[in-house]
DNA sequence: GTCCGTTAGGTGACAATGTCACTGACGGTT
DNA sequence: AACCGTCAGTGACATTGTCACCTAACGGAC
Protein backbone atom coordinates (compact mmCIF):
# COMPACT_ATOMS: atom_id res chain seq x y z
CA UNK A 1 0.00 0.00 0.00
CA UNK A 2 0.73 3.60 -1.07
CA UNK A 3 1.81 5.77 1.78
CA UNK A 4 -1.15 8.35 1.78
CA UNK A 5 0.40 11.94 3.14
CA UNK A 6 -2.86 12.84 5.17
CA UNK A 7 -1.30 16.53 6.19
CA UNK A 8 -2.35 17.86 3.22
CA UNK A 9 -5.89 17.39 3.06
CA UNK A 10 -6.54 19.14 6.56
CA UNK A 11 -6.18 23.33 7.38
CA UNK A 12 -4.86 22.87 10.76
CA UNK A 13 -1.64 20.42 9.44
CA UNK A 14 -1.28 21.36 5.59
CA UNK A 15 0.66 24.76 6.49
CA UNK A 16 2.44 23.23 8.54
CA UNK A 17 6.68 22.31 8.14
CA UNK A 18 7.91 19.84 6.17
CA UNK A 19 9.43 17.77 8.62
CA UNK A 20 6.55 18.16 11.15
CA UNK A 21 4.31 16.84 8.67
CA UNK A 22 6.26 13.99 7.79
CA UNK A 23 6.56 13.18 11.94
CA UNK A 24 2.86 13.42 11.59
CA UNK A 25 2.64 10.58 8.90
CA UNK A 26 4.42 8.41 10.83
CA UNK A 27 3.26 8.52 14.14
CA UNK A 28 -0.95 8.55 12.98
CA UNK A 29 -2.73 5.06 11.58
CA UNK A 30 -4.88 4.85 8.59
CA UNK A 31 -8.20 3.40 8.63
CA UNK A 32 -10.58 1.82 6.32
CA UNK A 33 -14.43 2.00 7.70
CA UNK A 34 -17.27 0.49 5.35
CA UNK A 35 -20.53 2.47 5.11
CA UNK A 36 -23.05 1.65 7.89
CA UNK A 37 -20.14 1.32 10.27
CA UNK A 38 -19.99 2.69 13.73
CA UNK A 39 -17.22 4.91 14.01
CA UNK A 40 -17.92 5.82 17.34
CA UNK A 41 -20.85 5.23 20.25
CA UNK A 42 -21.42 4.81 23.41
CA UNK A 43 -19.55 1.94 24.19
CA UNK A 44 -16.94 2.40 21.45
CA UNK A 45 -15.05 5.71 23.40
CA UNK A 46 -11.61 6.03 21.70
CA UNK A 47 -8.88 7.53 23.40
CA UNK A 48 -7.38 8.95 20.42
CA UNK A 49 -8.37 11.85 18.04
CA UNK A 50 -10.11 10.89 14.93
CA UNK A 51 -9.91 13.42 11.33
CA UNK A 52 -11.99 12.80 8.43
CA UNK A 53 -9.71 12.06 5.57
CA UNK A 54 -12.87 10.94 3.23
CA UNK A 55 -16.50 10.11 3.19
CA UNK A 56 -18.98 11.64 5.24
CA UNK A 57 -20.17 10.50 9.23
CA UNK A 58 -23.72 11.26 10.35
CA UNK A 59 -23.62 12.12 14.03
CA UNK A 60 -27.16 11.41 15.95
CA UNK A 61 -28.36 10.78 19.60
CA UNK A 62 -30.89 8.34 20.75
CA UNK A 63 -33.05 8.65 23.32
CA UNK A 64 -33.90 5.98 25.76
CA UNK A 65 -37.11 5.30 24.02
CA UNK A 66 -34.95 4.94 20.96
CA UNK A 67 -35.99 8.11 18.87
CA UNK A 68 -33.34 9.22 17.35
CA UNK A 69 -31.92 12.85 16.00
CA UNK A 70 -29.33 13.61 13.44
CA UNK A 71 -26.77 16.42 15.50
CA UNK A 72 -24.67 17.04 12.17
CA UNK A 73 -22.40 15.57 9.98
CA UNK A 74 -18.63 15.21 9.45
CA UNK A 75 -17.34 16.06 6.15
CA UNK A 76 -14.18 15.62 4.67
CA UNK A 77 -11.30 17.55 5.83
CA UNK A 78 -12.40 18.03 9.42
CA UNK A 79 -12.20 16.72 12.68
CA UNK A 80 -14.55 15.28 15.00
CA UNK A 81 -13.89 17.35 18.20
CA UNK A 82 -17.17 15.41 20.00
CA UNK A 83 -15.12 11.78 21.00
CA UNK A 84 -12.28 14.04 22.15
CA UNK A 85 -15.44 16.28 24.25
CA UNK A 86 -16.13 12.76 25.70
CA UNK A 87 -12.84 11.84 26.62
CA UNK A 88 -12.19 15.12 28.50
CA UNK A 89 -15.30 15.28 30.29
CA UNK A 90 -15.33 11.77 31.19
CA UNK A 91 -18.90 12.18 30.76
CA UNK A 92 -21.81 9.71 29.78
CA UNK A 93 -23.12 10.60 26.21
CA UNK A 94 -25.44 8.56 23.74
CA UNK A 95 -24.28 10.24 20.81
CA UNK A 96 -22.86 7.97 18.13
CA UNK A 97 -21.41 8.30 14.64
CA UNK A 98 -21.89 6.40 11.56
CA UNK A 99 -20.43 6.12 8.49
CA UNK A 100 -22.61 7.79 5.99
CA UNK A 101 -20.36 6.56 3.31
CA UNK A 102 -16.82 4.34 3.32
CA UNK A 103 -14.52 7.06 5.16
CA UNK A 104 -10.84 7.09 5.04
CA UNK A 105 -10.05 8.35 9.18
CA UNK A 106 -6.74 9.41 10.48
CA UNK A 107 -6.39 8.49 14.02
CA UNK A 108 -3.89 10.97 16.00
CA UNK A 109 -2.70 9.23 19.24
CA UNK A 110 -3.14 11.23 22.26
CA UNK A 111 0.23 12.95 22.80
CA UNK A 112 0.72 13.40 19.12
CA UNK A 113 -1.92 15.70 19.62
CA UNK A 114 -0.60 17.66 22.33
CA UNK A 115 2.75 18.33 21.31
CA UNK A 116 0.91 19.68 18.06
CA UNK A 117 -1.44 21.90 19.94
CA UNK A 118 1.43 23.43 22.12
CA UNK A 119 3.49 23.94 19.30
CA UNK A 120 2.15 24.37 16.23
CA UNK A 121 -0.90 27.65 15.96
CA UNK A 122 -1.85 26.42 13.08
CA UNK A 123 -3.51 23.27 14.26
CA UNK A 124 -4.17 24.88 17.71
CA UNK A 125 -6.44 27.10 15.90
CA UNK A 126 -8.03 24.18 13.92
CA UNK A 127 -8.80 22.10 16.41
CA UNK A 128 -10.31 25.10 18.40
CA UNK A 129 -12.40 26.54 15.22
CA UNK A 130 -13.57 22.63 14.48
CA UNK A 131 -14.80 22.73 18.61
CA UNK A 132 -16.94 26.00 17.51
CA UNK A 133 -18.54 24.78 14.15
CA UNK A 134 -19.34 22.10 16.39
CA UNK A 135 -21.20 24.29 18.90
CA UNK A 136 -22.81 26.63 16.72
CA UNK A 137 -23.69 23.13 14.72
CA UNK A 138 -25.56 22.17 18.33
CA UNK A 139 -27.13 25.85 18.87
CA UNK A 140 -28.78 25.62 15.61
CA UNK A 141 -29.94 22.35 16.46
CA UNK A 142 -31.68 23.51 20.15
CA UNK A 143 -33.21 26.18 17.72
CA UNK A 144 -35.05 24.30 15.35
CA UNK A 145 -35.98 21.58 17.84
CA UNK A 146 -37.48 23.85 20.66
CA UNK A 147 -38.83 26.89 18.43
CA UNK A 148 -39.32 25.36 14.50
CA UNK A 149 -42.34 24.29 13.02
CA UNK A 150 -42.21 20.20 11.89
CA UNK A 151 -43.20 21.05 8.15
CA UNK A 152 -40.48 23.78 7.77
CA UNK A 153 -37.85 21.70 9.44
CA UNK A 154 -38.75 18.64 6.81
CA UNK A 155 -38.72 21.02 3.62
CA UNK A 156 -35.03 22.36 4.77
CA UNK A 157 -33.85 19.03 5.88
CA UNK A 158 -35.17 17.66 2.14
CA UNK A 159 -33.30 20.35 0.00
CA UNK A 160 -30.13 19.28 2.19
CA UNK A 161 -29.94 16.21 1.28
CA UNK A 162 -31.46 16.55 -1.97
CA UNK A 163 -28.50 19.05 -2.47
CA UNK A 164 -28.75 20.03 -6.39
CA UNK A 165 -30.66 16.87 -7.26
CA UNK A 166 -34.18 16.49 -8.32
CA UNK A 167 -35.20 13.47 -5.85
CA UNK A 168 -34.31 12.27 -2.28
CA UNK A 169 -33.74 8.37 -1.00
CA UNK A 170 -34.68 8.20 2.01
CA UNK A 171 -37.41 6.47 3.84
CA UNK A 172 -40.26 8.35 6.09
CA UNK A 173 -38.45 6.88 9.13
CA UNK A 174 -35.01 8.11 7.80
CA UNK A 175 -36.48 11.47 8.12
CA UNK A 176 -38.16 11.08 10.93
CA UNK A 177 -34.97 10.32 13.01
CA UNK A 178 -32.67 13.45 10.85
CA UNK A 179 -35.77 15.32 12.54
CA UNK A 180 -35.68 13.97 15.89
CA UNK A 181 -39.46 12.95 15.50
CA UNK A 182 -41.76 9.71 14.48
CA UNK A 183 -42.49 8.13 11.52
CA UNK A 184 -46.13 8.95 11.54
CA UNK A 185 -45.48 12.68 11.84
CA UNK A 186 -43.22 12.89 8.84
CA UNK A 187 -46.23 10.41 6.19
CA UNK A 188 -48.52 13.32 7.38
CA UNK A 189 -46.55 16.56 6.29
CA UNK A 190 -45.49 14.50 3.18
CA UNK A 191 -48.30 13.71 2.09
CA UNK A 192 -49.53 17.19 2.57
CA UNK A 193 -46.56 18.72 0.45
CA UNK A 194 -47.95 15.67 -2.09
CA UNK A 195 -51.57 16.80 -2.48
CA UNK A 196 -50.05 20.34 -2.92
CA UNK A 197 -48.15 19.57 -5.85
CA UNK A 198 -44.93 19.90 -4.31
CA UNK A 199 -43.37 16.48 -4.47
CA UNK A 200 -44.12 12.97 -5.63
CA UNK A 201 -43.42 9.45 -3.80
CA UNK A 202 -42.52 6.27 -4.02
CA UNK A 203 -41.19 3.24 -1.86
CA UNK A 204 -38.10 4.99 -0.31
CA UNK A 205 -37.69 7.85 -2.78
CA UNK A 206 -39.54 11.03 -2.51
CA UNK A 207 -39.51 13.18 -6.08
CA UNK A 208 -39.31 17.17 -6.01
CA UNK A 209 -41.98 18.59 -8.10
CA UNK A 210 -41.55 22.61 -7.03
CA UNK A 211 -38.06 23.16 -5.74
CA UNK A 212 -39.34 26.68 -5.13
CA UNK A 213 -42.06 25.68 -3.11
CA UNK A 214 -40.36 23.38 -1.21
CA UNK A 215 -38.05 26.16 -0.66
CA UNK A 216 -40.98 28.70 0.56
CA UNK A 217 -41.64 26.85 3.36
CA UNK A 218 -38.37 26.00 4.13
CA UNK A 219 -37.82 29.63 4.55
CA UNK A 220 -41.00 30.91 6.38
CA UNK A 221 -39.78 30.04 9.10
CA UNK B 1 -8.40 49.14 44.31
CA UNK B 2 -6.35 46.12 45.25
CA UNK B 3 -5.29 44.01 42.89
CA UNK B 4 -6.88 40.94 42.30
CA UNK B 5 -4.93 37.61 41.92
CA UNK B 6 -7.59 36.01 39.41
CA UNK B 7 -5.20 33.37 38.56
CA UNK B 8 -5.91 31.23 41.40
CA UNK B 9 -9.43 30.63 40.65
CA UNK B 10 -9.23 28.81 37.30
CA UNK B 11 -8.15 25.59 37.06
CA UNK B 12 -5.93 26.47 34.04
CA UNK B 13 -3.95 29.03 35.45
CA UNK B 14 -3.58 28.43 39.37
CA UNK B 15 -0.87 25.81 38.83
CA UNK B 16 0.95 28.03 36.82
CA UNK B 17 4.40 29.34 37.65
CA UNK B 18 4.40 32.53 39.36
CA UNK B 19 5.89 34.92 36.98
CA UNK B 20 3.47 33.80 33.73
CA UNK B 21 0.71 34.57 36.70
CA UNK B 22 2.16 37.30 36.83
CA UNK B 23 2.32 38.40 33.55
CA UNK B 24 -1.44 37.14 33.28
CA UNK B 25 -2.52 39.54 35.95
CA UNK B 26 -0.90 42.68 34.17
CA UNK B 27 -2.18 42.19 30.86
CA UNK B 28 -5.90 41.10 31.30
CA UNK B 29 -8.47 43.56 32.78
CA UNK B 30 -10.95 43.11 35.10
CA UNK B 31 -14.33 44.46 35.04
CA UNK B 32 -17.79 44.02 37.15
CA UNK B 33 -21.37 44.00 36.33
CA UNK B 34 -24.16 43.70 37.80
CA UNK B 35 -27.17 41.69 38.06
CA UNK B 36 -28.94 41.81 34.81
CA UNK B 37 -26.28 43.14 32.64
CA UNK B 38 -26.05 41.63 29.55
CA UNK B 39 -22.56 39.98 29.46
CA UNK B 40 -22.38 39.14 25.84
CA UNK B 41 -25.35 39.04 22.94
CA UNK B 42 -25.65 39.04 19.40
CA UNK B 43 -24.96 42.75 19.11
CA UNK B 44 -22.27 42.51 21.68
CA UNK B 45 -19.16 40.21 20.53
CA UNK B 46 -16.28 40.63 22.34
CA UNK B 47 -12.56 39.52 20.39
CA UNK B 48 -11.45 38.96 23.94
CA UNK B 49 -11.85 36.09 26.37
CA UNK B 50 -14.01 35.64 29.07
CA UNK B 51 -13.26 34.09 32.37
CA UNK B 52 -16.23 34.08 34.95
CA UNK B 53 -14.48 35.14 38.24
CA UNK B 54 -17.17 35.07 40.71
CA UNK B 55 -21.36 35.07 40.38
CA UNK B 56 -23.32 33.19 37.83
CA UNK B 57 -24.14 33.66 34.06
CA UNK B 58 -27.34 32.37 32.26
CA UNK B 59 -26.90 31.57 29.06
CA UNK B 60 -30.17 31.45 27.02
CA UNK B 61 -31.13 31.54 23.20
CA UNK B 62 -34.51 33.40 21.94
CA UNK B 63 -36.01 32.49 18.79
CA UNK B 64 -37.48 35.03 16.20
CA UNK B 65 -41.25 34.28 17.64
CA UNK B 66 -39.00 35.82 21.10
CA UNK B 67 -39.51 32.50 22.88
CA UNK B 68 -36.58 31.93 25.18
CA UNK B 69 -34.71 28.49 26.47
CA UNK B 70 -31.45 28.42 29.13
CA UNK B 71 -28.58 26.47 27.35
CA UNK B 72 -26.48 26.37 30.66
CA UNK B 73 -25.33 28.27 33.42
CA UNK B 74 -21.14 29.82 34.27
CA UNK B 75 -20.71 29.12 37.10
CA UNK B 76 -17.35 31.14 38.89
CA UNK B 77 -14.24 29.54 37.97
CA UNK B 78 -15.40 28.54 34.86
CA UNK B 79 -14.55 30.17 31.18
CA UNK B 80 -16.64 31.59 28.61
CA UNK B 81 -16.39 29.41 25.13
CA UNK B 82 -19.60 30.38 23.25
CA UNK B 83 -17.78 33.86 22.78
CA UNK B 84 -14.53 32.70 21.83
CA UNK B 85 -16.58 29.91 19.40
CA UNK B 86 -18.82 32.59 18.11
CA UNK B 87 -15.17 34.73 17.45
CA UNK B 88 -13.61 31.73 15.64
CA UNK B 89 -16.84 30.76 13.24
CA UNK B 90 -17.77 34.30 12.25
CA UNK B 91 -21.21 33.52 12.28
CA UNK B 92 -24.32 34.44 13.33
CA UNK B 93 -25.62 33.20 16.75
CA UNK B 94 -28.31 34.51 18.94
CA UNK B 95 -27.27 33.16 22.05
CA UNK B 96 -26.23 35.46 25.53
CA UNK B 97 -25.27 35.73 28.56
CA UNK B 98 -26.90 37.63 31.34
CA UNK B 99 -25.37 38.21 34.68
CA UNK B 100 -27.82 36.36 37.13
CA UNK B 101 -26.02 38.31 40.01
CA UNK B 102 -23.00 40.57 40.38
CA UNK B 103 -20.25 39.12 38.63
CA UNK B 104 -16.62 39.64 38.25
CA UNK B 105 -15.38 38.74 34.73
CA UNK B 106 -11.39 38.63 33.76
CA UNK B 107 -10.88 39.24 29.95
CA UNK B 108 -8.12 38.64 28.78
CA UNK B 109 -6.71 39.49 25.21
CA UNK B 110 -6.45 37.32 22.32
CA UNK B 111 -2.82 37.54 22.03
CA UNK B 112 -2.14 36.86 25.41
CA UNK B 113 -5.05 33.60 25.17
CA UNK B 114 -2.96 32.67 22.45
CA UNK B 115 0.29 32.45 23.75
CA UNK B 116 -0.59 30.90 27.00
CA UNK B 117 -2.43 28.01 25.09
CA UNK B 118 0.64 27.26 23.06
CA UNK B 119 2.98 27.03 25.88
CA UNK B 120 1.11 25.96 28.92
CA UNK B 121 -0.35 22.56 28.96
CA UNK B 122 -2.56 23.54 31.54
CA UNK B 123 -4.04 26.18 30.39
CA UNK B 124 -4.68 24.52 26.86
CA UNK B 125 -6.30 21.73 28.61
CA UNK B 126 -8.56 23.76 30.70
CA UNK B 127 -9.67 25.54 27.70
CA UNK B 128 -10.45 22.26 25.76
CA UNK B 129 -12.18 20.98 28.77
CA UNK B 130 -14.71 23.83 28.83
CA UNK B 131 -15.24 23.41 25.56
CA UNK B 132 -15.92 19.96 26.48
CA UNK B 133 -18.35 20.36 29.30
CA UNK B 134 -20.33 23.06 26.83
CA UNK B 135 -20.66 20.59 24.06
CA UNK B 136 -22.49 17.78 26.41
CA UNK B 137 -24.50 20.49 28.27
CA UNK B 138 -25.93 21.07 24.84
CA UNK B 139 -26.30 17.92 23.82
CA UNK B 140 -28.31 17.08 27.46
CA UNK B 141 -30.40 20.28 25.95
CA UNK B 142 -31.65 18.51 22.69
CA UNK B 143 -31.88 15.24 24.40
CA UNK B 144 -34.51 16.94 26.84
CA UNK B 145 -35.94 19.32 24.13
CA UNK B 146 -36.08 16.51 21.52
CA UNK B 147 -37.51 13.59 23.58
CA UNK B 148 -38.30 14.96 27.38
CA UNK B 149 -41.80 15.22 28.77
CA UNK B 150 -42.72 18.62 29.69
CA UNK B 151 -43.36 17.61 33.47
CA UNK B 152 -40.23 15.52 33.84
CA UNK B 153 -38.52 18.61 33.04
CA UNK B 154 -40.26 21.02 35.16
CA UNK B 155 -39.82 18.99 37.76
CA UNK B 156 -35.92 18.36 37.33
CA UNK B 157 -35.61 22.01 37.22
CA UNK B 158 -37.85 23.07 40.13
CA UNK B 159 -35.01 20.98 41.87
CA UNK B 160 -32.41 22.98 40.40
CA UNK B 161 -33.17 25.76 40.79
CA UNK B 162 -34.43 25.40 44.44
CA UNK B 163 -31.18 23.87 45.20
CA UNK B 164 -31.33 22.39 48.57
CA UNK B 165 -34.25 24.98 49.60
CA UNK B 166 -37.84 24.56 50.36
CA UNK B 167 -38.55 26.81 47.79
CA UNK B 168 -38.00 29.01 44.06
CA UNK B 169 -38.65 32.27 43.59
CA UNK B 170 -39.70 32.58 39.89
CA UNK B 171 -42.53 33.14 37.60
CA UNK B 172 -44.12 31.17 35.57
CA UNK B 173 -42.95 33.32 32.47
CA UNK B 174 -39.62 32.39 33.96
CA UNK B 175 -40.05 28.65 34.19
CA UNK B 176 -41.29 28.76 30.25
CA UNK B 177 -38.11 30.54 29.40
CA UNK B 178 -35.93 27.87 31.04
CA UNK B 179 -37.26 24.97 29.47
CA UNK B 180 -38.18 26.72 25.99
CA UNK B 181 -42.13 27.01 26.33
CA UNK B 182 -44.80 28.61 26.54
CA UNK B 183 -45.90 30.19 29.72
CA UNK B 184 -49.61 29.10 29.63
CA UNK B 185 -47.82 25.03 29.69
CA UNK B 186 -45.89 25.87 32.73
CA UNK B 187 -48.88 27.18 34.31
CA UNK B 188 -50.95 24.24 34.07
CA UNK B 189 -48.45 21.80 34.60
CA UNK B 190 -47.98 23.60 38.30
CA UNK B 191 -51.48 23.58 38.63
CA UNK B 192 -50.97 19.40 38.28
CA UNK B 193 -48.62 19.48 41.50
CA UNK B 194 -51.06 22.01 43.43
CA UNK B 195 -53.44 19.24 42.67
CA UNK B 196 -51.60 16.63 43.99
CA UNK B 197 -50.00 18.82 46.71
CA UNK B 198 -46.81 18.44 46.11
CA UNK B 199 -46.31 22.25 45.64
CA UNK B 200 -47.80 25.35 46.61
CA UNK B 201 -48.18 28.38 44.70
CA UNK B 202 -48.22 32.07 44.85
CA UNK B 203 -47.24 35.14 43.38
CA UNK B 204 -43.72 34.68 41.56
CA UNK B 205 -43.28 31.69 44.38
CA UNK B 206 -43.16 28.35 44.35
CA UNK B 207 -42.47 25.87 47.27
CA UNK B 208 -42.47 22.58 47.69
CA UNK B 209 -44.55 20.30 49.92
CA UNK B 210 -43.41 17.18 48.87
CA UNK B 211 -39.86 17.24 47.73
CA UNK B 212 -39.67 13.49 46.88
CA UNK B 213 -42.81 13.38 44.89
CA UNK B 214 -41.23 16.02 42.44
CA UNK B 215 -38.29 14.06 42.78
CA UNK B 216 -39.87 10.54 41.36
CA UNK B 217 -41.64 12.83 38.74
CA UNK B 218 -37.78 14.43 37.60
CA UNK B 219 -36.76 10.70 37.70
CA UNK B 220 -39.44 8.87 35.97
CA UNK B 221 -38.05 9.16 32.07
C1' DG C 1 -44.01 -18.30 -11.29
C1' DT C 2 -46.02 -18.77 -5.85
C1' DC C 3 -45.25 -18.36 -1.09
C1' DC C 4 -43.62 -15.85 2.65
C1' DG C 5 -41.23 -12.82 5.64
C1' DT C 6 -39.57 -8.17 6.00
C1' DT C 7 -39.88 -3.47 5.41
C1' DA C 8 -42.31 0.80 3.97
C1' DG C 9 -46.08 3.33 4.44
C1' DG C 10 -51.31 4.57 5.71
C1' DT C 11 -54.96 5.58 9.08
C1' DG C 12 -57.86 6.87 12.90
C1' DA C 13 -58.26 7.74 17.70
C1' DC C 14 -56.31 9.85 21.24
C1' DA C 15 -52.75 12.35 24.34
C1' DA C 16 -49.47 15.97 25.00
C1' DT C 17 -47.97 20.37 23.98
C1' DG C 18 -48.23 24.99 21.83
C1' DT C 19 -51.07 29.12 20.46
C1' DC C 20 -54.41 32.66 20.95
C1' DA C 21 -57.53 35.68 23.02
C1' DC C 22 -59.27 37.14 26.85
C1' DT C 23 -60.07 37.50 31.99
C1' DG C 24 -59.20 38.44 36.65
C1' DA C 25 -55.94 39.02 40.62
C1' DC C 26 -52.36 41.22 42.98
C1' DG C 27 -49.15 44.92 44.37
C1' DG C 28 -47.43 49.41 44.11
C1' DT C 29 -48.22 54.40 43.09
C1' DT C 30 -50.64 58.42 43.19
C1' DA D 1 -59.94 55.07 46.33
C1' DA D 2 -58.44 54.83 41.30
C1' DC D 3 -54.95 53.48 38.21
C1' DC D 4 -51.44 50.60 36.11
C1' DG D 5 -48.24 47.04 35.13
C1' DT D 6 -47.16 42.31 36.06
C1' DC D 7 -48.66 37.71 37.02
C1' DA D 8 -51.61 33.97 36.56
C1' DG D 9 -56.07 31.29 34.97
C1' DT D 10 -58.96 29.57 31.28
C1' DG D 11 -61.22 27.61 27.18
C1' DA D 12 -60.96 26.86 22.33
C1' DC D 13 -58.24 25.34 19.01
C1' DA D 14 -53.83 23.87 16.19
C1' DT D 15 -49.87 21.15 15.99
C1' DT D 16 -47.25 17.36 17.14
C1' DG D 17 -46.50 12.80 19.29
C1' DT D 18 -48.26 8.03 20.49
C1' DC D 19 -50.52 3.78 19.77
C1' DA D 20 -52.62 0.01 17.54
C1' DC D 21 -53.34 -1.95 13.60
C1' DC D 22 -53.62 -2.27 8.76
C1' DT D 23 -52.19 -2.72 3.70
C1' DA D 24 -48.83 -2.59 -0.01
C1' DA D 25 -44.39 -3.31 -1.98
C1' DC D 26 -40.20 -5.73 -2.33
C1' DG D 27 -36.94 -9.60 -2.13
C1' DG D 28 -35.66 -13.92 -1.54
C1' DA D 29 -36.61 -19.22 -1.19
C1' DC D 30 -38.69 -22.73 -3.38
Amino acid sequence: MTILDWTERFKGTAALPMDVRERLNKSARVTHMKKGDQVFGPTNIPDSLFFLYDGRIRVSQTSDAGREIVLYRIEAGDSCVLTTACMLAEEAYNAEGIAETDVTVVILPKPAFDRLSSEEDAFRNFVFAAYSRRLIDLLRVVDDVAFGRIDVRLAERLLALGDGLKEVRATHQNLASELGTAREVISRVLNDFQKRDLIEQSRGLITFKDKAGIGAIAHSA
